[in-house]
RNA sequence: GGGCCGGUAGCUCAGUUGGUUAGAGCACACCCUUGAUAAGGGUGGGGUCGAAAGUUCGAGUCUUUCUCGGCCCA
């Protein structure tokens, strides 16, 4: 019966959230009103802020790491456009690259086809069409998640336009001059006369020649040294005619020997590791010999050798190079360098100035690059290599060995590691170092350590080298003067072919007569077509050319880059070069990169460990917000942990979030007004509604500063706090008494109602980005304007709602009403009393309270029935709770020894 | 193996230039409520700050070593 005296609360807003549901519908409904273009249109003339989509390869579905970086992406994309900007987001994926190739190859495995019988052309349209079904799959899983963007207009480095400003961007280098031919080794093998992919060699069992070479030293800083032999050991003595330095470890120690022994090296010193001492005497069969020195390897610093065929006319300097790959695990403790056979030695050559040259040609024969062994196969060298070191007295020993072998998976034949020529962009001809670095400065980086991370790349990165040996990608569009060699550079060439490009793609470069090309100025018959393809780092490093630039919508440079951390040696890296390169500074004004997902205890993820968590998971079992609160209230500057246990903790703050939002509703009974902050008679208000205020001005200036900074796991963590300790254990709960008891015509209850209203508002703006879905459930229960929740601004919170004297109040209010609850508990301990309102407090305060708590009424602060303070001169607080005597009103429940002053009619 | 980054309560995170008994929310335990009810309130337990050594009157905060983990490179 009291019941129907009481404003229970009411709302359509159910507690149970049943968001793997709901959620789906609310994308339909997004869909429906077309929210992206509302949201344009919304913000048309408006600041521009423009974060950059880095392109996700299509391929495969999306995992923990894609969904964390779309979600943050959209987070910030919907924040900033709620701050007023016109935010723009377009998606994009990157399309060209082996690992599709290799899934078509995989599928011709299948079907028993041979890749080699199918025209290009026809392989290049099969890996599109891949490419093409999984951009349409990512969309929909990107959609569940709740990013919005221009899915219809996505950009793809596979597009025609894409491909034709990809040749625009490398014309640029070659008109530059800065892209040059250069050669770099690649593993190749001499039967199929191709370079082969890691992913296509298999490794077995093979019996190599193996050699101990002599480097005589011709000059050292360190005395000891001079007139020594520097001892190499290698299982390919065909690669010595290639070798161009030595390689040693400055952390281990060398020993200086000298051999008694007949023979070649009677007399002779030699230097090898100390701890490969032993081996090494054993090998080669030595006898008798005598340690003359012990050493550290940094003391070969500057030493410079001969070549062991030093007086067949490679009479060059052979450097001695600090390289820490260098270990004892096998070998001397020193490594020979043929930076034309080998990926270290390439690297290692490379950063001390020297180049690889064309030594085999791709038959397996030595070129003219090589004197004596010009026309030999390599395979057939080994013997007249041994002969020849030995003859030179260079050969201290030699033998054979049977060891893990790279082989061709289709031909089983050995591969080589082989210097093929390349197409490289310098980092010096043209400053691209200096432009880059000083682009780094100019950037702001979120986290700042970010900054020092890609700094030490580029300061430390080797010439980009941007040509493959593949089918699906970009053709280099270059042309070579078959007479000198020398490169086409031509403006009306590179435009003519970027013209065809937009028209019908790149596959014609494979198929078509290369005069279409050319165009009319020069003829084909003079001309070389190449057929490498572009290294897919420069497609997606170009997306800035062919998407920020082109499209209306955008500018560029982008607002803001942001991807995971291992990006900085991927696309923050490669965009940063291209457009250095062609613009001179960076494509993005700030870069935000993010951790890695690992599990809950830190470790990454693996179907070995089966610690593996798919977000389709997630969405089935808790919904796209509580992932979305994960990304939020996680801290991406470092590794981010997620099991199941941290989201069901995660879903419990949801619900916590959920019921404020329903204790709203419930209250307004749906009917949500929206209220002028500005117009707000502040001081008509109940002390305790302008306190609430106040901290809605105090939250709204940390809201700020959190948001400038990226700072999400902050902002989430301070509005669940505001959540649960100012509204729901504190203004809710006091507030409860008032808005079911008071009469509706309640100055007090009244005023509560405008709080409740402009909480709401509030609240539901600063959750919108991060709660996507929830808020707007909310917001269509409540907003009678069939608009998105997406599509408001944060609200201004008059600077009036700040009142820091009545906060420094309440403090102190809030500090006495603790030590109410902690004596009442003593009593509900006590089983004295159950409820709080079974309870009558009564406080003894100083004095000097006096004014302060003259005017407040304990028994509403603390919900007892009744509140008496007592005034004296005890500095302490003390609280003495007793049981209430008088009879329980049977609406409002209070106990008092008069009737109900509200409900006694 | 190298470079960079990190390891604070069960979980997510704060801890300003080194300074009193290391904080918050969530989770947990117990109690209350049954008019936010698969909700709400109150009280409470729980870390010596990855480990060790050092600098200092004093270190989670500085140095070194080790250890565990992550990214990149090899």
């Amino acid at each position: 019966m009291s019941k129907t005296q009481i404003n229970l609360p009411k709302t359509a807003f159910s507690m149970k959230a049943n968001l793997p549901t709901k959620e789906p519908e609310i994308v339909k409904l997004w869909n429906k009103i077309d929210l992206y273009k509302k949201l344009r249109e919304s913000r048309k003339g408006e600041e521009k802020f423009i974060l950059h989509d880095g392109p996700p390869y299509a391929n495969g579905d999306i995992h923990m790491g894609t969904a964390l970086n779309k979600i943050l992406k959209d987070i910030i994309v919907k924040f900033h456009q709620m701050n007023g900007k016109d935010s723009v987001y377009v998606p994009g994926w990157d399309c060209h690259g082996l690992p599709i190739e290799w899934k078509i190859e995989e599928q011709y495995k299948k079907n028993k086809k041979n890749k080699n019988e199918v025209p290009i052309v026809e392989f290049r349209k099969e890996c599109r069409t891949f490419a093409e079904k999984w951009i349409k799959i990512h969309k929909d899983q990107f959609k569940r998640l709740g990013v919005v963007g221009d899915w219809e207009n996505y950009y793809s480095t596979m597009s025609y336009e894409a491909e034709a400003q990809i040749v625009r961007e490398l014309g640029k280098f070659l008109k530059e001059g800065s892209l040059y031919r250069g050669f770099k080794p690649v593993l190749w093998s001499t039967v199929e006369k191709t370079a082969l992919a890691d992913a296509e060699v298999e490794y077995k069992d093979h019996k190599s020649d193996t050699i101990y070479v002599s480097f005589p030293v011709k000059h050292s800083n360190f005395k000891d040294l001079n007139e020594s032999n520097i001892i190499i050991w290698t299982t390919t003595p065909w690669t010595i005619p290639a070798n161009k330095a030595l390689a040693y470890n400055e952390n281990l120690n060398y020993l200086l020997i000298e051999i008694n022994d007949d023979g070649d090296f009677h007399k002779k010193k030699i230097v090898v590791a100390e701890a490969l001492q032993e081996s090494v005497i054993k090998d080669c069969g030595i006898k008798n010999f005598k340690k003359l020195k012990r050493f550290k390897g940094q003391d070969f610093k500057g030493t410079i050798c001969h070549h062991p065929f030093f007086n067949l006319g490679y009479d060059y300097d052979i450097s001695m190079l600090e390289a820490k790959f260098v270990t004892t695990e096998q070998g001397t403790g020193i490594v020979h360098c043929a930076p034309s056979h080998g990926p270290d030695d390439f690297n290692l050559c490379i950063s001390n100035g020297i180049k690889a040259i064309e030594t085999v040609d791709g038959d397996g024969k030595y070129t003219n690059n090589v004197p004596l062994f010009e026309g030999i196969h390599i395979f057939k060298s080994n013997s007249i290599v041994i002969d020849k070191l030995k003859e030179q007295k260079n050969l201290l020993s030699n033998g054979e060995l049977i060891h893990s072998y790279p082989h061709s998976w289709r031909s089983k034949a050995p591969l080589v590691h082989r210097a093929t020529p390349q197409w490289f962009i310098s980092m010096e001809s043209h400053k691209l170092r200096n432009k880059a670095l000083k682009a780094i400065d100019e950037t702001t980086f979120y986290p700042k350590k970010g900054k020092e991370r890609l700094r030490s790349m580029i300061e430390t990165r080797p010439d980009w080298c941007v040509s493959r040996q593949r089918v699906w990608g970009v053709p280099l569009p270059i042309f070579l003067n078959k007479k000198d060699k020398t490169i086409l550079v031509d403006d009306d060439v590179f435009e003519n072919i970027a013209k065809i490009y937009e028209k019908e793609g790149s596959d014609c470069w494979f198929s078509d007569d290369p005069q279409k090309f050319l165009g009319k100025k020069y003829d084909v018959k003079n001309y070389e077509k190449l057929s490498d393809i572009v290294e897919v780092w420069f497609d997606s490093g170009s997306t800035h050319s062919f998407v920020l630039e082109k499209r209306s919508d955008l500018k560029w440079p982008a607002s803001m880059y942001l991807e995971g951390s291992d990006q900085h040696r991927g696309w923050f890296h490669s965009s940063l070069l291209e457009s250095c390169g062609t613009r001179g500074r960076a494509p993005f004004e700030s870069i935000l990169s993010h951790g890695f997902v690992v599990d809950g205890k830190g470790l990454k993820m693996s179907k070995s460990l089966g610690n593996v968590i798919a977000p389709q998971d997630i969405l089935k079992k808790y919904g796209a917000d509580i992932l979305r609160i994960w990304v939020a209230s996680s801290n991406y500057a470092e590794d981010l942990r997620i099991d199941y246990s941290i989201l069901d903790q995660h879903s419990e703050s949801y619900r916590k979030i959920r019921n404020t939002f329903r204790y709203l509703l419930g209250n307004l009974n749906d009917n949500f007004e929206e209220i002028n902050l500005k117009t707000i008679d502040i001081q008509k208000l109940p002390e305790l509604e302008q306190l609430i205020l106040h901290k809605i001005y105090e939250l709204n200036e940390k809201f700020k500063k959190y948001f400038k900074d990226y700072d999400f796991h902050n902002l989430y963590k301070e509005l669940l706090k505001f959540c649960t300790v100012d509204l729901s254990a504190f203004y809710f709960d006091i507030r409860k008494d008032s808005l079911y008891c008071d009469n509706k015509n309640s100055e007090r209850r009244k005023a509560c109602l405008l709080l409740l209203n402009i909480i709401l508002s509030v609240l539901i703006r600063w959750f919108a980005p991060i709660l996507s879905f929830t808020t707007e459930e909310i917001f269509q229960l409540v907003s009678k304007k069939n608009k998105s929740i997406h599509l408001e601004n944060f609200l201004d919170i008059p600077q009036n709602f700040q009142n820091n004297q009545l906060n420094e109040k309440w403090v102190q209010l809030i500090h006495i009403r603790n030590k109410c609850n902690l004596s009442i508990e003593e009593k509900r301990a006590n089983k004295e009393i159950g409820s709080s309102l079974e309870a009558e407090i009564k406080i003894t305060l100083d004095k000097k309270f006096k004014d302060l708590t003259q005017k407040i009424d304990f028994a509403e602060l603390c919900i007892t029935s009744k509140a008496e303070i007592i005034y004296g001169n005890e500095k302490e607080i003390m609280v003495n709770t007793v049981k209430a005597s008088g009879n329980k009103c049977h609406v409002c429940w209070k106990i008092d020894t008069k009737p109900c002053s509200r409900h006694s009619t």
